[in-house]
DNA sequence: CCTTATTATCTCGCTCAGTGAGATACTTGT
DNA sequence: ACAAGTATCTCACTGAGCGAGATAATAAGG
C-alpha cells in the first residue's frame, strides 16, 4: 500500500464505516420496536420489491435473507403476530403464499428512516452534476465489486 | 418527495444497496470460516483499535457490539476456541482481561477483504481532487447524520 | 490497615431465532 | 389418474445472547 493511496484508504474505511453506522442504525429501529433485525431486513426486501411492483412469496422472502423454509415461516409467524405483515393465499397457485406490508409498518419505517433519508438528500443538494456522477459511479463501482466478489 | 429530488433519491437508495452488499460481503466471510455475523463484526472492532495504537478489554469489545458481559465472554470464548483471538489477563489491572488478535486472523482477513478494498481503491484512482472530495464529504455527512440521528 | 463500595469478568439457567428432516397440500407432465 | 415436483408448514434440536448473581481484583473511608 503506497503512501500515494493513503487519501483513497481513507475514503474506503470511510464507506465501511459508514456501512456500519447505517446497520446501527436499522439495529435501533428493530429494538425499538421489539424487532430482530432479519425482521427489519424482511420488511425492507418486501418494500423494495413493492416499490419494484413485485409480489413476494414467502419463498423469495426466504431466499433473498438467506434463511431456508422453517425460518421463513417462523420470520412471517412472528411478522404477522406483530401485525407489520399479512399472508395472502396465493389465487392463481394456492400452494404459494404472497407477504404484504401493513401500511402501519410502512407508516413506522418511514417516521425512523425519514428524517436521514432527508439529511442525506439535503447534502446531495449541495454538489454540482459532476460530483454527484462522481459519488453515483464510486457507490455503483464499489456495488458491484461486493457482489462479484462473492463468487 | 418533488420530482427535481429523483437523482438525489436514486443516490441514497444506492448508498443503502451498498451497506446490504457490504454486509453480505461479511456474512460471506463469516460462514466460510465458521463463525457468526458477531465474530467477524468483534475481529473488525479489534483490529481497528490495534491500528489505532488501542488495547481492547473484553468490556470494550462487548459494549462496541452492545452485548452484555455474559455475551462477551461467550463471544470470546468462541473466537479463543477458533483460534482467532488471545486472552492476555491485564498486568495493571489484572481483572482486566485484554483481548489480542493473532495473526492469522488478521491473514484471513486481509486475504477476503484485500481485493474489494484493493478494486475500490482502484476506483477512487479515477477521480480528481474536487470529486474525491465530494464523495468524501458525502460519506462524512451521512456518518455524521446516521450517528446523531439516535437520540 | 481493615472494611466497604466499585469495577471487570465469568458462571448458570433460560429464551428464542434459525436448522435439518420430514409432513402436508397443491400443481404439472405423462 | 398418478408420479414427480414445488411451496409452505411442523417438530425436535442447536446455539447466540440475556438476566441474575458469583468471584476476584482495585479503590475509597474511617
Amino acid at each position: 500500500m503506497p503512501d500515494q493511496r493513503y487519501e483513497e484508504m481513507e475514503i474506503v474505511h470511510l464507506l465501511r464505516a459508514v456501512a456500519v453506522d447505517l446497520g446501527r442504525h436499522s439495529a435501533r429501529f428493530a429494538q425499538r420496536n421489539g424487532m430482530h433485525p432479519t425482521d427489519v431486513r424482511a420488511l425492507i426486501v418486501l418494500m423494495d420489491a413493492y416499490r419494484a411492483g413485485e409480489e413476494t412469496s414467502a419463498g423469495r422472502l426466504g431466499a433473498a435473507l438467506g434463511l431456508n423454509s422453517a425460518g421463513t415461516t417462523a420470520l412471517v409467524d412472528r411478522l404477522e403476530r406483530a401485525g407489520h405483515v399479512r399472508r395472502v393465499r396465493g389465487e392463481r397457485d394456492r400452494r404459494k403464499v404472497t407477504i404484504e406490508v401493513d401500511e402501519r409498518a410502512v407508516a413506522l419505517g418511514r417516521q425512523h428512516f425519514g428524517p436521514l433519508i432527508d439529511r442525506a438528500v439535503g447534502l446531495l443538494s449541495g454538489y454540482d452534476e459532476r460530483e454527484l456522477a462522481a459519488i453515483r459511479g464510486f457507490l455503483a463501482g464499489v456495488r458491484e465489486a461486493a457482489a462479484e466478489e462473492g463468487d
